[in-house]
RNA sequence: GGAGCAAUACCCAAGAGGCCGAAGGGGCUCCCCUGCUAAGGGAGUAGUACGAGUGAAUCGUAGCGAGGGUUCAAAUCCCUCUUGCUCCGCCA
């Protein structure tokens, strides 16, 4: 959400950030709608003043003997224009609000405009793995070597479901783990949130209304705003934990994790090129969040893409760290570095971690603040996040990118501790 | 899932149509006395949102879980919802 003042101040200069990301706005009737606002609040106001003054008038004539009844008459009828006024200024601000809620995050001055083509490869590490053989896919490993049961899966839930078994599975944990451990090593509170969710978090984060239909519906009532849904990603709880809430500053900035199932619906995405791991209606990503002073959010946004380049450098796994141009960060989101892995048998990069900053967008939605020290008010913090990391795409480029001629897969050294020191899955 | 009870400021709590933005405690802040980790006396303590005004002060409006209703007037009466507690049922 953005602040329909700062929109006031500077239209041209709002509607030109979010032209860059492709949206077109006009203010010029949103603008009137507030000016029309304030004038009835200031009649209604009045009207509500008076009346006030008047009820405490009555009891007083009412000891003394006086007549009351021309004063009841006449209270009646401003009782009417307050209830015109009331009711037009919660249209109004009905208008308002559904208009700036439509709207996205302005990006950062620094963003290019435009969409993917726009993205720039900020860094490359590690080396393109070479093999001396023909590299198999993911999906063929995994079945060769019993990790994954992609049949089995779609005859317990259909397409795009699929089983972890034995060292699949515990390849899956142990990097789970290894994430874990990692964050924790870095200060980061764990958490385990519920995975069905209130509408007021799908809107908090930005998600909703827009993308309602993207996700799973539990129970779903004719008003989506009474139903739970299955959580696409923990940043939408965890973004929502101190909704309503004034936080004192002297805790920021504060940093947490969560370990969740992704729940997506990923409607008409299905294609060749995602086989296998690559996209499923259901995947397993450890996710960070920060709650940030906007004056260091700039730093912990830097933290957040450390970290998770850390936590794939540590794999020894090849891959690129993006700045997206502004149209290829989502609507909440004010800056994003995608950290994109190798997949050898696709020869193209896959997000496996998106590491954004929301700015005050998603602390507006939800209403989380902090009291400002030197002002003593209280003021909408930022809110950052980043996927630390999506296991589930993690584990196809490291199938893929550490495997031999034989078919086996050796495993990557940060993660042998958490499978028992095996080496090589064979 | 069924039944009953509750929700008031940082916490506890009174309040039962107007004199209630709300008694009284506790806590916290400040002052006095005493004087050194006791005790006493006094003062202050709704945050917040919105609007007017503006570098400010200030004024107004809303707000007693949320939303509606009755009434000239609602913390107080009525309806719906949410949450919590107790009992019953079911169950990892």
């Amino acid at each position: 959400m953005l602040d329909i003042k700062m929109i006031a101040e500077n239209p041209q200069k709002v509607s030109a950030a979010l032209l860059k990301k492709g949206h077109e706005v006009d203010f010029t009737e949103l603008l009137a709608w507030d000016t029309e606002r304030r004038q009835t609040i200031y009649e209604v106001e009045t009207f509500k003043a008076q009346k006030n003054k008047v009820s405490a008038d009555i009891p007083r004539l009412k000891k003394e003997g006086k007549p009351v009844d021309g004063i009841f008459a006449e209270m009646k009828e401003l009782g009417v224009k307050i209830a015109e006024g009331d009711k037009k200024q919660a249209e109004l601000e009905k208008k308002i609000f559904d208009f700036l809620c439509a709207l996205p995050n302005l990006p950062d001055d620094d963003l290019l405009p435009g969409e993917k083509e726009n993205n720039e490869v900020v860094k490359v590490y590690n080396s393109k793995p070479e093999f001396g053989f023909e590299p198999k896919n993911h999906v063929d490993l995994c079945t060769s070597l019993g990790m994954i049961d992609y049949e089995r899966g779609v005859k317990l839930s259909g397409n795009g479901y699929w089983l972890y078994r034995n060292w699949g599975a515990r390849l899956e944990w142990a990097l789970l783990n290894f994430f874990i451990s990692e964050h924790l090593n870095d200060g980061y509170e764990m958490i385990l949130p519920p995975h069905q969710l209130g509408y007021n978090c799908g809107f908090g984060a930005g998600q909703f209304p827009k993308f309602a239909d993207e996700v799973y519906w539990v129970d779903p009532e004719e008003d989506k705003t009474k139903s739970k849904f299955m959580l696409p990603t923990a940043e939408t709880a965890l973004v929502n934990m101190y909704a309503g809430e004034i936080i004192d500053e002297a805790k920021l900035p504060m940093k947490f994790f969560a370990y969740t199932p992704c729940y997506r619906k990923e409607a008409g995405s299905a294609r060749a090129e995602e086989r296998g791991m690559i996209r499923g209606h259901q995947f397993n990503k450890v996710e960070m969040v920060q709650y940030a002073h906007p004056d260091h959010s700039m730093q912990a946004f830097e933290e957040l893409v450390g970290k998770a380049c850390s936590l794939m450098d540590k794999l020894g796994l090849h891959f690129r760290l993006s700045k997206l141009a502004a149209g290829d960060c989502s609507a909440s989101m004010a800056r994003t570095y995608d950290i994109e892995v190798w997949i050898p048998s696709m020869g193209i990069y896959k997000e496996v971690s998106s590491v954004s900053n929301a700015n005050d967008y998603q602390a507006r939605r939800n209403n989380t603040r902090f009291r400002d020290s030197k002002t003593g008010r209280p003021q909408f913090l930022h809110t950052l996040n980043g996927s630390g990391l999506a296991t589930s795409r993690v584990m196809p480029a490291i199938v893929e990118q550490y495997q031999n001629a034989d078919g086996s897969i050796t495993v990557p050294e940060v993660l042998r501790p958490f499978l028992g020191g095996l080496e090589v899955i064979k």
